[in-house]
DNA sequence: TACCATTAATTGTCTGACAATTAATGGTAT
DNA sequence: ATACCATTAATTGTCAGACAATTAATGGTA
């Protein structure tokens, strides 16, 4: 076990209780959710407030705490960062790894702008489709240092998916991607692999993912086929602190 | 002035702090933060946790606390909630109301599965083409019961979004969207309207407003034209807490 | 009925204390 | 000199208790 602390047995106790309660419901008391819960206030007030500022609840003085009831953020949106394998499972798509190649080449001046590498780093270039049973529905590249992952590492249980093998090995730990989404017409290259036509609509993802010291892991492109995937987002009004 | 709660102050105060050292950079203990900022350890306390869990700063126990240095989330990607105009205005682009069509409606047994409104409820559409100096770039279609806004009040002040007008409006107070995103080709109609070739590729949002008692407010379909906007979004590592 | 002071309930903040954890320090045996 | 270990200082984690500020309800009064 990692973390037995009060706080983190709270927030997850908490959520629950939050989630159970429909939209507008009161909460006990402080005092008394603190007692129930066999915390102190301070500590409940540290979980509460990490609540507040999510919307979760709302608190007023001199009235209590309620249940604001909105979609939490992280619950399967685009805000989380997972593999394409482990969302389609999620959503119950059956995938399985297509076509898949591999490259080694190094950072030079004619392609330094299309990768966020220093200069003279060795790459390595994964690329694969993700196939259902009838059909490829997505073309996926991934882009990273040999430092970091090389063709060896690709022998031991790697399935795809270059998140999940990192994720798995944990290291180096990941914390966060950037995406850019943009929709673009499929190069005949593409369209070859998706075996769809040329010009076809495709839903783009261009992501860097980021470990928990700010430095860049991997540079990655996605190509989906529209309509096979739910990508969504929970977005909220700018203001966040109202009262 | 609307909250002057000394946590509201410590949260811009903490922010502006942890934005101005960089990554990995320890903070002071809480003992003097909390006597520096002028509040007792325990609201510092609160304010630090918030941040703690967006991952901003990472505490340990004998050690001190220390600046990740992460990107944030709020900071203008796709996780706010803002229209078109706004967006366009902050990343400096230069853009207009174009072609503008209002169209009333009630929800039928044939378009209630269209719509997230009840049967029988009176719709309001309204349809508009966003444009640059050269050309039209996005297509915008929001969808609302004309009890929340009707014709008569597109004249006051109405600049073409329908965020924008309820924003400042302030009733419903909106407080979230959820956003589907996908690629779409363009169809027959609305490649003329954006004066491009039918089949061209448009990135495409489908998006539910909501507000503070999550009723749904708007229901809308945006097409983009690619390249033009800059839609990006920061993603999570889904375990949030780890130490 | 309308208005107003009182009161109970609740959140907001503060103070002071102690426990738990970590890294540094310095001593001791090999 | 080196390796190991106990001690100590610094720091975060949690707790208990208190009082202030705010709100809604209560009940009295004109």
């Amino acid at each position: 076990m990692q973390n037995e602390q009060p706080f983190q047995r709270l927030q997850v106790e908490l959520e629950r209780m939050i989630a159970k309660k429909g939209a507008g419901a009161k909460l006990p008391s402080e005092p008394a959710l603190a007692k129930s819960l066999g915390v102190s206030r301070s500590t409940l007030r540290e979980a509460m407030r990490t609540f507040e500022v999510q919307g979760l609840i709302r608190r007023r003085q001199g009235q209590g705490t309620f249940v604001v009831g909105k979609q939490k953020t992280f619950e399967g949106g685009l805000e989380v960062l997972e593999s394409i394998e482990t969302l389609s499972e999620r959503i119950g798509l059956n995938v399985s790894m297509g076509e898949f190649d591999i490259k080694r080449f190094p950072v030079s001046e004619e392609n330094r702008n299309l990768v966020p590498f220093p200069l003279k780093t060795t790459l390595i270039q994964i690329e694969r489709t993700i196939n259902t049973e009838e059909r490829p529905i997505a073309y996926l590249v991934d882009i990273l240092p040999v430092t970091i992952l090389d063709e060896k590492d690709l022998q031991n249980g790697f399935d795809g998916s270059v998140l999940d093998w990192l994720l798995k090995r944990g290291d180096p730990v990941l914390s966060q991607s950037n995406t850019r989404i943009d929709s673009v017409e499929a190069s005949s290259e593409i369209a070859h692999k998706l075996q769809i036509q040329r010009g076809a609509a495709l839903l783009f993802f261009e992501s860097d993912v980021y470990d928990t010291s700010n430095q860049i892991v991997t540079h990655s492109y996605s190509y989906f086929l529209p309509g096979y995937f739910d990508f969504h987002i929970v977005r909220q009004v700018a203001k966040k602190y109202f009262k």
